[in-house]
DNA sequence: ACTCACCCTGTCCTTCGGTCCAATACCCCG
DNA sequence: CGGGGTATTGGACCGAAGGACAGGGTGAGT
């Protein structure tokens, strides 16, 4: 069968864990290293040792591999991601999320914090010089002269000058500018710049009050 | 209840999904766009026009997309991620697979094609050197309350909403808001967000009438 | 002809953003 | 102690932004 095992650096008490997964043993790295092997699900501790290490060992052998953090930042999840482990989560994740990442993990899924998601993929994708192929996307849905208003606007330029760049009336402008609001799915010019200059927009929409 | 839809261009046959999900039902991409919402569940042919946008309205809405393609690459994969999906496979997979997949997903896991994943992930740690530096230094000659403040509106937040966050009037905000402006040189928060999300900035700022 | 999508413009009105001119309070430093 | 920097807020003012409502013009299809 399939060990699961807890791989900590000491003597550290493990959290949740006990309760999420029974069965589990905790384990040193060194441990960790001489049994796991396929299939088994291992959890490391990002305070490990050379924890890249061991989960690129680990991983490499076909075992399946999450790691956890007791502060989660986007570049550990990365590095973490790098070294081949599937999971990336918060240590003190309740039982319940511990087994949804596993059945998701177990099922070939990557699993991330969401808002570590949007992070991680937005740096890979430019690391990969996809750079904007997304902006022409999302550009894709407006018009020409949508198109052109959005992009001065994301400049920084306000209405205004947009009018006169484009010799339109800044009336056309803000009417070009209400579609495009519409059609991206933002509020305002705001919203508009971080969409298309990128990334962050941690979960804006609904509400701003 | 939530819907269950497979959005494809046009009269192209549905694989196996009918078999994996006898429940679903397909349609055009402007049916989709209007149907679906909150927790749906909507699977995306990459051949249909405009699919980035359309993957990013819906996941923007709160429904779970997957992208599925006849020649899935990797560059594909990621570009499907960066809008949004959260499962990116080959259109032929076996109805166990989109039924493995669809678990994944909804239980907020990412799936992607296991020898994509690899490649993607790898390539981008290395390219991933140091990211965003920039801010601190400009950031540095700011005063505690204005760093907190410049950083929420470069978050796209509106004064009203900075203030909240932060526990202080909005008039209060505008008055930090100013300090920001004096000492970043900038004319008002469109470029405070440009700054702050970028790092040319090269423009000449000046002149707007 | 007629519809449809796009482009351009107008007025009215509300809210938001930014600046000027204040004032009060705290804290550290010389 | 007095002076400078910071944080906080008030009031007033004005321009920018964006929505509501209403048009007019073109060209491509049907």
């Amino acid at each position: 069968m399939t060990h699961h095992l807890f791989v900590t650096q000491g003597n550290s008490d493990i959290p949740r864990w006990r309760e999420a997964f029974p069965l589990a043993r905790d384990c040193r790295p060194a441990m960790a290293r001489a049994q796991a092997g396929k299939d088994d699900h291992v959890w490391v501790m990002s305070n490990v040792d050379d924890w890249g290490v061991l989960v690129n060992n680990l991983s490499r052998r076909g075992a399946i591999v999450a790691v956890l953090s007791y502060t989660p930042d986007s570049e550990e999840a990365l590095q973490a991601l790098a070294c081949g482990a599937r999971g990336y989560a918060h240590a003190l994740s309740s039982p319940e999320s511990l087994r949804q990442i596993q059945l998701v993990i177990s099922n070939q899924g990557i699993w991330v914090l969401p808002e570590l998601m949007a992070k991680v993929v937005g740096s890979t994708f430019r690391a990969l010089g996809g750079e904007s192929r997304v902006h022409e996307d999302t550009l894709a849905a407006l018009t020409a002269r949508e198109r052109a208003v959005a992009l001065s606007v994301a400049a920084g330029n306000s209405n205004k000058r947009v009018a006169r760049e484009l010799d339109i009336t800044e009336r056309t402008v803000k009417a070009h500018l209400g579609a495009v609001f519409r059609k991206l799915q933002v509020r305002d010019r705001m919203q508009l710049i971080l969409m298309l200059s990128r990334q962050p927009v941690t979960e804006d929409l609904e509400r701003d009050d």
